[in-house]
DNA sequence: CCTTGACTTGGAGTCGACTCCAGGTGGTAG
DNA sequence: CTACCACCTGGAGTCGACTCCAAGTCAAGG
């Protein structure tokens, strides 16, 4: 398959995907013989993999460094646990970081329902909040948790 | 408090402070009658919750057009439940392709620790899933889900 | 034969979010 | 008095990750 229909497939754009290849992210594609890029499933398989790491904010580098050894062969099987190891740490902080700014945003939009009148979802939060909605305005109701 | 102590308050380097003061995400902090910045309770508060939504991947334009909204009074509440509600939805997509990356992390470090002998946590993935393992490097364990 | 359209390249440009710097001021301590 | 330190400003620089562009090549259709 040609890069148009990588890019359909994936959602990447065709420069994004090039991009990755001149990154080495992505392993030199093969050509036909005028020198077009002929995507096969592996190729496919990588940049799917590649686009998963990428959504969760995985760095280009790491994830370099990441096929590097995986095209090195299987010598490199305990630094590649290490690299994952590690960037699911990170991925682990962001999660925490993420759900929390959730938990605000939702606490937030709930207030607000209630100030404008509509009602929350679930009856939560009477009147007593709502007084102390105007200097609420940035403050999580759980600070430091 | 001066801007050193808010940013070993915050983690945020005292360039970040003044960078977000510039952008307008938080008002102009009041001066000493030298031209120094002294944050007030309320000013940390701010902080902290650009902070918060910073850390989940809010951009700063959007932030700033929030903050404008809450400082020009009461009825811009529905316009502020509008920019949080569709923050939300786009933090939610975050956090499940985040949940997905997690996933395929897990999988991939369970698998390697297998194959390097030292057996999975819990002893899931005996052999058969070691014999595909070459051609799994790239895949997911539900690719599409 | 000529045009059209999908592809190619190398390199430059953009964008968001900081981060750094030079040069200047003000209060305090030796 | 001088040195030092934390602070100030405007502006430039950096970084990661794309994104765009001009100019060129090929295969197929009219």
């Amino acid at each position: 398959m040609k890069i148009a229909e990588v890019s359909e497939r994936t959602g990447l754009s065709a420069d994004t995907l090039r991009f990755y290849e001149r990154s080495g992210l992505v392993r030199p594609v093969t050509r036909d013989r005028s020198g077009i890029r002929v995507y096969g499933d592996t190729d496919l398989m990588r940049i799917e993999f590649i686009q998963c790491m990428r959504k969760a904010g995985l760095p280009i580098d790491v994830l370099k460094a990441y096929v590097d050894l995986v095209d090195a062969g299987e010598h490199t099987l305990a630094d590649r646990v290490e690299i994952l190891t590690v960037q699911r740490g990170e991925l682990l902080a962001r999660l925490r970081d993420m759900q929390q700014t959730l938990d605000l945003l939702n606490y937030k939009i709930d207030l607000y329902h209630n100030k404008l009148g509509k009602g929350s979802k679930r009856g939560r939060r009477p009147s007593k909040d709502v007084t102390r909605a105007q200097e609420m305005a940035y403050a999580a109701p759980t600070p430091a948790t």
